[in-house]
DNA sequence: ACTGTATGTTGACATCGTCAACACTGACGA
DNA sequence: TCGTCAGTGTTGACGATGTCAACATACAGT
């Protein structure tokens, strides 16, 4: 065998099938993932991915799974780095979230995408998944216990400020918003309503 | 000839094709939408639909402008319809848009997918999304007005409720909220967390 | 050295979108 | 009445794709 990688047997082709496809995704959408154009770039055949991935589905849904894992570190990052309370805690947040969306538009429309849906039973991915939800309902309960926004079902919170930011990066990717706003502005404004609708108000009447 | 439908010519075909692939969408999703399919669906060629269309994609994206332009019809009757202030229109016009994303879940993920975006440049697809946009706007205007919310680019805020509304949409259709909750609570506190976030309130300090 | 298992390759197949060539039909002008 | 022509539908063919079965190679443990 000579010395560099390319003997018979790869080494670790798993790792550099991933590597390729995320970098395929990114260029061109999942749509231009294609077996055979991967193992061309890979260097290998087009049937040699199956021997790590079941079939085409379960490459994308691992691409998938290795997207909400590098979204889960960004976020844990800015969870840690973040002023412990207020408004600000949550922009950065939730501009973090869209900033990663932004940032890698096909992978993330991949991570809520059809093939991801249909193999939720993977718990590579859905253990991904819940880990960014649950952090998002951790972060909601000490505010309510903290006293800053009213007490209601986290969970059913934690859905509602999702909702916000999933709505918002889906459609700044899909390019529904027109590109000419203020992005950060509205990442912003965006946080700080969900935030004041959050808020506990004093009551004036009944 | 016989009498129905059946003669050489089809008659509507066109309008028969979008029919059949709406149909094949809400029951396989976009995916399983194949020329060759369709067309035995309606009787008719593989390559039949191609003196309707330019090809698959510009069929899909028409279902998708059809798509578009019920769920304008039916924001429109719930608009003439709806109280005429406060939370409660808000809150029926965001279940009216998620409970169509509910029902035809499909077709809505083929509105807001790759392909409706690549071919934004047909007249047919940008119209139709621009005045369910629009009508939010002047909805907002409207309530701004009006006193109730606070003055800002209408547009921004627009961006605002249509994310928290799209995101949610997205979310229970692609099965990433549990379906064990409350969906019409979780619609309602949706509008009821934007709308008390958009109200203007009492300053206590400068 | 032998053998089994993991890994990679090649050949083949059905299916797909699409194009070019052809066929049928109805409408309209001579 | 007939001929022509544009519109519409069909068939054959091609290249690309996902995937399987059969085969080849490499390495690890006896």
């Amino acid at each position: 065998m000579t010395d560099e990688a390319r003997a018979y047997h790869h080494g670790d082709l798993r790792a550099a099938l991933l590597d390729e496809a995320a970098a395929m995704i990114a260029e061109g959408g999942a749509a231009s993932v294609t077996m055979r154009g991967l193992g061309r770039r890979v260097g290998v055949s087009r049937a040699a991915a199956y021997r790590h991935f079941e079939d085409k589905t379960a490459l994308l849904v691992a691409v998938a799974a290795a997207g909400f894992s590098r979204l889960n570190d960004r976020l844990a990052a800015v969870d840690a780095s973040a002023p412990r309370s207020g408004v600000e805690r949550i922009r950065r947040m939730g501009e973090e979230y869209v900033r990663f969306a932004l940032e890698n538009p096909a992978q993330y429309r991949l991570m809520y995408g059809r093939e991801a849906i249909a193999r939720r039973d993977l718990p590579e991915l859905r253990e991904a998944g819940n880990a960014l939800f649950e952090q998002l309902v951790d972060m909601i309960q000490a505010y309510q216990e903290s006293g800053k926004i009213k007490r209601q079902d986290p969970r059913a919170q934690a859905y509602v400020a999702w909702s916000a930011v999933h709505g918002l990066a889906s459609l700044l990717i899909d390019e529904q918003i027109l590109t000419a706003v203020d992005v950060d502005g509205l990442i912003r404004q965006t946080t700080r309503t969900v935030w004041d609708g959050m808020r506990v108000r004093r009551r004036r009447g009944a």
